[in-house]
DNA sequence: TCCTATTGTCTCAATTCGTGACAATAATAG
DNA sequence: CTATTATTGTCACGAATTGAGACAATAGGA
């Protein structure tokens, strides 16, 4: 959740808010970022507001940039929740009142919301994550190890890796989850995380290149007594 | 939209609106539900709006029987529209001084909105169009001749044609644009209507009855001097 | 110089796909 | 009852794609 004040309730449109999963990739490892309240042990995925005048899209832009300082991410909006009983205003009564705020004051926070829910992949090495008003921590967690998740959060992780899995291909090129330039280990490494699965290397290889999304560079030294690997890089597309 | 009285207002949640993409094929084509504003010559897609402590998802379903006179119809949500400028208030301003109300009473509905987008996939025999307190005509119009449609509904009309033409085997099986048992030609004509191109005879079917996902029924004796055709329907799907 | 781990590519069989051919109807006309 | 016609289900065959192992080409370290 981002900043508020006072005033949040009439700059924001009532009932509306974002949720963002943000997947970061290791090496090996797939997580999410995901914030912990000061002093309430409630997890939450960072999420925001929209103000009165501001376009949907240009408010989650804003919130992950505050969030983690990266601007010109490639963020795709997957679903939005609407069930009228999503919202349980316990964990936020608890968030308010551990960090001083008056549940009364702040009435707004604690009635429905719709949830808009976008997905982002990053290079989880470029992101300090960064901490809002409200939570002391904002952390990366492997998919497959998150804590408890408040409200329907750990529905809404589900249903954007599910969204995810799908045309992997596509999404990984406009994703910013891999280095401008990476071996194709690497690449294979990031779609077995995704998937979950193992796949052939051979055959990895020959589909990847066959796509013609790929663009090959010089080799990698990294110093292994081994043959070095090619560094690709994804073809940027032109239009949409 | 949908039936409005003064009290609507603080009946609903406000800025939050939905729109129904709802596709019908008639043996060759696909086409679409628009309505027409009393003497406006205004186009629209059907919508709505979402009452205080109802489900996202129920309110679109409401919002569809009301129309279409339709129940237990399979609706997916497929994107949420949210700039700040996609409302221009001229229209609907229109629309109600044409109807007999008083722009200023009904206020909140020229504010902006929010809109979550759905389509449905249904057998158009099925269907009586109902026009409702606002509109003279809720019709079908091919996909490729609709009238200009207000506001972003043309851009909504599009996404929803893009999201429905991926995956379309698991979505015609969902769907219910197809009568319960057809002939290989029927489902054949429905994809080509839906793609947009024509398809090979004999690939399609092999492809179709690899996927397992047909039954195979009796054969249909249709009158005409000529082999006559297997039924099939879509084997139903366990859970989600 | 030899050894080892890793990488890029090749090979070959198995599978799938594009395309035309063909036999099996279901009604109708003679 | 037979010939005719339009349509449908399936097969056949070459082309393209995929699964899986084999192998040569390194880049360092011993």
């Amino acid at each position: 959740m981002q900043k508020i004040s006072p005033s949040t309730a009439i700059d924001h449109l009532p009932h509306l808010a974002y949720d963002s999963v943000i997947f970061g990739f290791s090496g090996t490892q797939l997580k999410i970022l995901i914030m912990e309240y000061h002093n309430t042990n409630i997890f939450a995925l960072p999420g925001g507001f929209v103000l009165k005048n501001e376009h949907l899209n240009d408010a989650v832009r804003r919130g992950l940039k505050e969030r983690t300082g990266l601007d010109n991410i490639h963020l795709e909006q997957f679903y939005t929740f609407g069930d009228a009983n999503r919202n349980n205003a316990e964990p936020m009564r608890t968030i308010l009142v551990k960090n001083g705020l008056s549940p009364e004051k702040y009435h707004w926070l604690l009635e429905r919301f719709i949830s808009v829910a976008y997905y982002a992949l990053i290079n989880y090495k470029d992101v300090v994550p960064q901490p809002d008003a409200l939570s002391d921590s904002c952390r990366w967690y492997p998919v497959n190890a998150l804590p408890p998740l408040m409200m329907d959060h750990a529905l809404i992780v589900e249903k954007a890796l599910q969204t995810l899995r799908d045309n992997l291909d596509r999404k990984l090129a406009r994703g910013n989850l891999l280095p401008p330039k990476f071996t194709m280990k690497e690449l294979q490494q990031a779609y077995e995380a995704i998937l979950g699965t193992s796949l052939l290397r051979t055959t990895f290889q020959r589909r990847m290149l066959s796509l013609n999304l790929l663009e090959r560079h010089e080799k990698q030294y990294s110093g292994g007594a081994h043959k070095a690997p090619y560094l690709y890089s994804f073809i940027r597309f032109e239009a949409s």
